[in-house]
DNA sequence: ATATACACGGATCCCCTATTTCC
DNA sequence: GGAAATAGGGGATCCGTGTA
């Protein structure tokens, strides 16, 4: 018997003689790789109909005990059923807990209880590891004091231990779980480049691996003077064998890429089959494992094969700046680095220095990789420590599935046996039905205003769920009296007011994030930041997660129901604060923007505090600040307000801009710095003369053909194969063309284009298309109609001017000489 | 494959009518 | 003179990208 501090990293399981084992990889306190063997009792439950007599039951029990199967070459049996007290949807029933030898035939065995004294069968389709983790709750990077028998040379389990690249494997016997403890991870970053982008296709040129005090890139590409970090190979095939020796030799507990997902492991993987060469990354020997599906996953046995791309994508991107997910871009903003310059050409057309330069890049790609790996590393531990589930999959998975495993994972508080995920037939149904009506906005009086508040609601999805007790479960077939009750579309819904689990779990996840948030600021540190932004990404996914078509525990009344809140509360709160007389000018689902009309701060605050004692619950409104002056314009050609666009300027000369141009990827730079810079002159001074002097110079360096091309590059995100097109517009011209460039194209790639002048007159934006390599000369009046004016004129409107006649110098200008 | 709905606005598509062109 | 081609207007639809 062995006793250590242990912390799991990676899960998977195993099967021997029929029963499946979990093989936990991780380490202990001493940093050696430690691989543990446990099991877990198999069950799954089934919700007896109500009142059934006991001797029934006992018969029932009886006879299940005796399910036998022999299927897929194993045979399975019901080892023991038990019964028991628990909930289901927040209902007491009586349920048989039905123990089998493996977790695959629990559905198979489900299948055989199709009596009428079961209604339901439930509990076998979480995943080995969710209910291993589950039900012992060892779970990922938490810290046990372990006991266990050490492995060496044994049989036991087909001499697993042999195989398994770790300092020991044992069997666990006994474990407690113990305080954190100070854990950090080995990790390596890797980067391939290649001449033919298309999977497998070229050779693999370099490839570069990073660690802590370890840089390397792995060549067969030779200059004269090397770089130290560059390492020769005779061939291909010697850089994948040197490749895997690196892996081997650090031996990380991740194995980090970005977009490796889709690009490096799969790349690697096709050379290697090719070249037959094999993979053996994994910690017993075996090739990595690619999972079915649109988006490729790549997994190594042992080591967490992390893609960050994936967990940014799900988790960092509706907070960021960045325009694109690009390594460069991410690395801008979280690092404050970029990638190295470098035009990638066809590796034979390199001279040497210019093959250094590569070494270079490629071996800084996975240095950012490496930092940006340490920057979210927090985030990760902490997602999966709060969430339960292996990093593997934090890593990967949406929001949905983070916010359905982090309710699998609390079950058992509320004595509640899972609901089952949706069949394919079911979700088909669902999506069926179409949307619920969604939030209020509220249409704005085009103008610039002073002297603005902004008034907001905390959460406001979230604490209504709470405040209400919405959720599937607590919705009432029949209308009760002192239930909650919501006129929607769908029909009038009622809530009963006795807290559901669901509610109930969303309230410990706010209040967990609230305590965080305290512990944070009273010590402000990466990991209590991280604990926090994990609640609150969790707290703010749950209303989606319900109105999910996919979710376990999917309620379109609820969701509607959350919306008819949503649209009641904000009304409400707007006809008061009217009724106060105050002039609101603007509200979008949960915020208010009204004119303060000379009151004092005190007076707001009185207002608000007002506007709370109405609230129930949880419930509650915030100042989120006052404002100098605003401006909201019509919509395009239009008389009425546009919705979701406006400017405010902050008492710091803070300037918000929200929906304009200016935040939008898809114009040109020319006209988003325009309109940014018209916005801010406005706002800074409430003077309109000196943004329109400023117009009249772009415009006038517009027409001689002043500016820069690179400012007129029109950047549309491509987002489905160019097949799939039904409407060709001018980016998928773009792409077409960059396709016939041998550029690889495919749904997510950023296409960039301007709009040149043609010989002939051309009726179409997309006849006109060029790629900004392409020769020619940017389109004067595309530029000036369709870009450069459309993104100010509506602004200028406000003051009555009309910028057309201005700029066109048809009309001599109306106010006076500048 | 998968958190939700609302909203703007460019560009094309598509149908219609009026006008021009062609034989 | 009549059919076919073309232009253009305007609403519908597609598409991308924001706000919340």
């Amino acid at each position: 018997m062995i006793q250590m501090y242990f912390t799991p990293i990676d899960y998977d399981y195993f099967d021997f003689e029929g029963r499946n084992y979990a093989r936990i990889i991780g380490r202990n306190s001493e940093g050696r790789r430690i691989c543990i063997i446990d099991d877990c009792p198999i069950y799954f439950w089934a919700i007896l109909k109500n009142r059934l007599k006991q001797a029934k039951i006992k018969k029932l029990i009886e006879k299940i005990e005796k399910i036998k199967l022999d299927l897929k070459g194993r045979q399975t049996r019901v080892e023991k059923v038990e019964l028991h007290d628990k909930h289901f949807l927040g209902k007491k029933v009586k349920a048989l807990k039905i123990f089998a030898t493996n977790y695959k035939d629990l559905h198979d065995i489900a299948d055989k209880l199709g009596v009428p004294e079961i209604i339901k069968r439930r509990g076998y389709d979480l995943g080995f590891i969710t209910h291993y983790i589950i039900e012992k709750k060892i779970a990922p990077l938490c810290w046990y004091e372990i006991e266990g028998e050490v492995l060496t040379n044994s049989q036991e389990f087909g001499g697993i231990d042999a195989a398994m690249d770790v300092d020991l494997c044992i069997n666990l016997k006994e474990f407690k779980k113990i305080k954190e403890k100070k854990f950090k991870p080995k990790v390596l970053a890797y980067d391939i480049e290649v001449d033919e982008f298309k999977i497998g296709h070229g050779e693999i040129l370099m490839v570069s691996l990073v660690g802590e005090n370890f840089k390397k890139v792995i060549t067969w590409k030779k200059i004269a003077k090397k770089p130290s970090y560059v390492e020769y190979v005779k061939d291909e095939e010697e850089l994948l064998e040197k490749f895997i020796a690196c892996v081997r030799d650090v031996s990380p507990d991740f194995l980090v890429g970005y977009f490796s997902d889709g690009f490096d492991l799969p790349y690697l993987r096709a050379r290697a089959e090719k070249l037959k060469v094999p993979l053996s990354l994994g910690l017993d020997g075996t090739q990595p494992k690619f999972s079915r599906g649109a988006i490729m996953t790549g997994k190594i046995k042992g080591i967490v094969h992390v893609d960050l791309l994936r967990f940014i994508q799900t988790a960092y991107a509706q907070y960021m700046q960045s325009e694109t997910l690009s390594l460069n871009e991410v690395s801008k903003e979280f690092l404050g680095d970029t990638k190295k310059d470098f035009q990638i050409k066809h590796s034979s057309t390199l001279d040497e220095k210019q093959m250094r330069d590569y070494f270079e890049y490629n071996l800084h790609d996975s240095v950012l990789t490496y930092q940006l790996f340490e920057k979210f590393w927090p985030d990760l531990l902490e997602f999966a420590k709060v969430i339960q589930e292996p990093i593997f999959d934090i890593s990967r998975n949406g929001l949905s599935k983070q916010v359905g495993s982090y309710i699998l994972h609390n079950l058992e508080k509320y004595n509640e046996i899972p609901e089952k995920r949706p069949t394919y037939d079911e979700i088909g149904v669902r999506r069926q039905r179409g949307p619920v009506e969604g939030a209020f906005v509220l249409e704005p009086t085009p103008g610039l205003y002073k002297n603005i508040a902004l008034f907001d609601f905390t959460s406001m999805h979230t604490s209504i769920i709470i405040s209400m007790n919405i959720s599937g479960p607590t919705l009432l077939e029949k209308p009760e009296k002192n239930s909650n009750s919501i006129e929607t579309k769908m029909g009038k819904f009622y809530f009963t007011k006795k807290p559901g689990f669901i509610p109930l779990l969303l309230k410990d996840i706010f209040e967990q994030r609230k305590k965080a948030k305290a512990e944070y600021k009273k010590k402000p540190d990466r990991i209590t930041l991280a604990r926090s932004n994990a609640f609150k990404l969790l707290s703010a996914s749950v209303h989606g997660y319900i109105g999910f078509f996919g979710a376990r525990y999917y309620s379109k009344e609820s969701s509607a129901s959350i919306l008819a809140y949503v649209r009641k509360f904000n009304q409400d709160t707007i006809k008061n604060i009217e009724e106060k007389r105050y002039k609101v000018l603007y509200g979008d689902t949960d915020s208010i923007a009204f004119l303060v009309d000379g009151k004092t701060k005190a007076q707001i605050n009185q207002l608000l505090e007002e506007l709370n004692s109405e609230l129930p619950g949880i419930m509650e409104l915030e100042l989120e600040g006052f404002f100098k002056r605003g401006i909201w314009v019509t919509t395009r050609g239009g008389i009425i307000g546009a919705k979701k666009k406006y400017a405010m300027i902050g008492k710091d000369n803070k300037i918000k801009i929200r929906g304009f141009e200016t935040v939008r990827r898809d114009w040109c730079k020319l006209a988003r710095e325009v309109q940014n810079k018209v916005i801010r002159l406005i706002l800074k001074e409430g003077n309109e003369k000196k943004a329109l002097k400023y117009l009249k110079g772009v415009a006038k360096k517009l027409k001689n053909r002043e500016i820069d091309k690179n400012d007129l590059i029109i950047k549309t995100m491509l987002k489905k194969p160019l097949s799939e097109y039904r409407a060709i517009s001018p980016h998928v011209i773009a792409a077409r063309k960059m396709q016939e460039k041998n550029i690889p194209i495919s749904g997510g790639n950023l296409i960039t284009y301007y709009i040149a002048e043609t010989r002939e007159r051309k009726k179409l934006v997309r006849e006109k298309v060029k790629l900004p390599d392409e020769k020619g000369e940017y389109n004067i009046k595309y530029y000036l109609e369709r870009q450069l004016l459309p993104a100010v004129e509506n602004i200028f409107n406000i003051f009555k001017i009309d910028t057309k006649e201005i700029i066109s110098g048809k009309k001599q200008m109306t106010l006076g000489d500048f």
